[in-house]
DNA sequence: CGGGCGGTTGAGAAGATTCAAAGATGGTGG
DNA sequence: CCACCATCTTTGAATCTTCTCAACCGCCCG
């Protein structure tokens, strides 16, 4: 069985972060965003704000979670380079809130900026279409795993998935990325607790699927991953 | 303690429906949509379609879910009036499976059509704005249920959203409503088993919160569910 | 009147959580 | 450089939630 993806999966030119570049300074020239850094671990948009700003992801990794009232949080999201945040009304946003998990480099304007800036027919605005039904793909995906799928599978596939979206942002290879999240908040994305988390761990470990260690994954044997996790990434990369 | 939701929350006018004709018509007249009719039950665009095309919904109910290997799905949403499906590219729904649940009545068209039509500044624009947002939060609220929330609180909490969701739509009361969906449905919504989901609805019912029988549900103590659910509907109605 | 589907119930098993505690690790100030 | 602290990780044991399997009821429809 393989140990590593297909060459041509980590050998193509990877041309997203140019498009990102280019939409970024489309944003900043003609829809009046301005290019921003968050330092790690801050809150950057709270629940209940009214304001419709929207953020598109230079480079690190953020986090948009859910917190309730016994304490518990969810994490619906962890955007990162290339991902949107907060298009359309606060509305979307209203009971989650927008936070650093590493540093953090974004644009940011109001949300009907860009909107317009989706109307024009442009590789950029492609290239934001094409963020905003990633998102959506993600959601549903991740829905399906909180859902219907047992911790290891769920667990898998969640990494698998990172991995691609890594890959495509270009910020590591899909079976062996960096990957800033303590076993804390992946067990808050997954719906799991840490506790039960670290076991899932030690079992994909041990049973030679994948590593999880504090900042680093890897895939010791990529297709029995994907075997496993029954993963596509056609809505994430198609 | 209320049994009834404050009346200003059933007897203000309901601008939605008008809303949502006036923005059909939109989509008909100016960017090349079709009004069309769907049976219920029926397959409407299946996952790994290539086509990008949209729906807004006008009347009836459906359902966008994925199919896992092992025989299991996960319903990921349940458009009724007035919400937007597949807006942005095929690859949101690449692996998803849209269908209707009860009769079904739509306008489609192509998606890139649905991106000129929000860029414009207009009522209706705002309209199918509202919409994406409104759909982007319920899924943040979806994953919180199931991912952090035991079985008769999520029950709860989605069975509330459903309401005030109706109720905007202008089909039923927040409190008590007609819903078409199956035990089996809503547990495969929820992240449930049929029978668990089963047992859950009873004890909501001898507990005296809401009463989920084929085809109605009604809350009995309303002012109960909001409090032991933890729902805030300013994200769905703000 | 017989099937099929939806709903209901019980008992036992599996999966996940809680509580408690201890081993790593990394950064800070003395 | 080291002691100390906070955070992250790991482990064990008991408990609770949820699932699986198996069966039965009731209703609608052919």
């Amino acid at each position: 069985m393989g140990v590593h993806p297909p060459s041509e999966w980590t050998t193509k030119a990877n041309r997203q972060p140019y498009e990102l570049q280019k939409a970024g300074r489309l944003l900043v020239e003609r829809y009046g965003f301005v290019s921003r850094y968050y330092p790690a671990e801050k809150l950057i948009r709270d629940r209940d704000e009214r304001e419709a700003r929207s953020y598109l992801i230079e480079s690190g990794w953020g986090m948009l979670y859910q917190s309730l009232p016994d304490g518990d949080r969810q994490i619906v999201e962890l955007p990162i380079a290339g991902d949107l945040v907060g298009h359309f009304t606060d509305r979307s946003l209203r009971q989650e809130t927008f936070a650093s998990v590493t540093d953090l480099r974004v644009w940011e304007g109001p949300a009907t900026q860009l909107s317009a800036a989706l109307a024009h027919n442009s590789p950029s605005a492609d290239f934001l279409h094409r963020a905003i039904a990633r998102q959506r793909a993600m959601l549903g995906e991740r829905m399906a795993d909180i859902g219907r799928r047992g911790a290891a599978l769920r667990t898998t596939h969640f990494l698998l998935e990172l991995g691609v979206r890594l890959e495509c942002a270009g910020v590591g290879k899909r079976h062996d990325y960096n990957c800033p999240l303590t076993q804390n908040m992946l067990a808050d994305a997954l719906g799991l607790t840490a506790i039960h988390l670290n076991r899932t761990l030690r079992e994909t470990r041990e049973t030679g699927i994948f590593q999880f260690r504090r900042g680093h994954v890897s895939f010791m044997d990529y297709a029995a991953a994907i075997a496993f996790a029954g993963f596509d990434p056609s809505y994430i990369a198609g």
